[in-house]
DNA sequence: CAACTAAGGTACGTTACGTACCTTAAATCG
DNA sequence: CGATTTAAGGTACGTAACGTACCTTAGTTG
């Protein structure tokens, strides 16, 4: 920010307005955001940041949870769907994807915000379509293959069981405390879980 | 805490020493919890509520989040295991309990405290310890009887098996972002997902 | 040009965490 | 029993940060 040429110089007098203020602001968001998370996150800091102060970002956000999740949605990338050809292989690749996620300082900040955001279901969904493997469509997706492949029954083709593989890696997270797991983990749960249950199918109950 | 024979009242002079004032500080501290949460408990109310002051509470616990955990430990009960003779009709009703607990004000009350203590792995173990549905033993004992029984194979007696339902239950707190699930998810999480897993299991891959 | 708007600057009320320090009741020790 | 020690009770305060209020001023619009 030192010769930033939208800078409020001391002798410049050049006031940045409207979107060119609300982009530097974003950005400082975000630099303080991926530097110090969420929870040192201060709407000071920010503005300081940004060369201007409070008053400009309570006009654009109402609190400092919108301004977190406007700057982690700055952040986010969304993450190539695997093709390698076989069901195992796309489910494996998958689950590491979404394992390096987790672990990585984006992770973190987005289970503050996801807990900082605490009552709010709209809020959640809108912070949950920002993590891809969260939703089912890319693993239905991965399962379809599957089944046009015959590697999988078509009754396995359904949200619930098409999502089992990562919401027991996600609860790995929870169990050990820590936002990531080993390979074998993630290799177990395939082999263990959801290969047997996708691939052959018990009669349901009636 | 009108008449409370061990208060210190104005004229008494009878001042509580040792696990006295410890006691009444964690009921102060659990009823702070129960009535309005961890978010807004503080150590200025309850230190009040118990007759005391904030000295007395933080010589013997840390800070906030310790005095939440050991309120909350006083909260907890543990949840008798279902034994209907059948396994379906075991899995359902252990998952309902689960479900009546993570909606009641106590599994609001975990979930913020869990939050809190983020980073802390040893804390988070004895946290889980309290929600008797987390633990993967209670589940392979259900599982294990099935098995007995000859309504599961005998391969399905895994940690990671035997808890897919109520991961899968959690999961689906997670998607709709309130700590409940209607009945018809249940039954279809034991239907779709855990009974065709656990009563033939195909081949897993070598 | 006057009026309007938003940016920049400053101040402040409020809340609560946690710490420091003093007085005093109660327990312990010689 | 008196002296010493310890913890309880009481009070004050530094700090941090949220969010609000208000004033001045640069920039835009009619």
């Amino acid at each position: 920010m030192a010769d930033d040429p939208g800078t409020r110089s001391g002798t410049g007098q050049t006031r940045r307005r409207g979107a060119a203020l609300e982009e530097a602001i974003l950005r400082a968001a975000v630099d303080e955001l991926t530097e110090s998370g969420y929870a040192a996150l201060t709407m000071e800091k920010v503005a300081a940041r940004a060369g201007t102060n409070k008053n400009a970002v309570y006009r654009r956000w109402p609190n400092r949870l919108a301004l977190g999740i406007a700057a982690y949605r700055q952040l986010s990338t969304t993450v190539p769907l695997p093709d390698t050809g076989e069901l195992r292989g796309d489910v494996l690749a998958f689950l590491r994807l979404a394992n390096r996620h987790w672990s990585s300082p984006l992770g973190a900040i987005l289970r503050e915000l996801l807990s900082a955001a605490g009552g709010a279901p709209e809020l959640l969904a809108r912070m949950q379509g920002q993590s891809g493997d969260a939703a089912a469509a890319p693993w239905l997706t991965i399962l379809g293959r599957a089944v046009a492949r015959g590697e999988a029954a078509p009754e396995a083709l359904h949200p619930r069981v098409a999502t089992v593989a990562i919401v027991l890696l996600r609860n790995e997270y929870v169990v050990r405390g820590v936002p990531t797991a080993p390979d074998e983990v993630l290799v177990e749960i395939v082999d263990e879980v959801f290969l047997p249950l996708v691939r052959r199918r018990g009669p349901s109950s009636g």
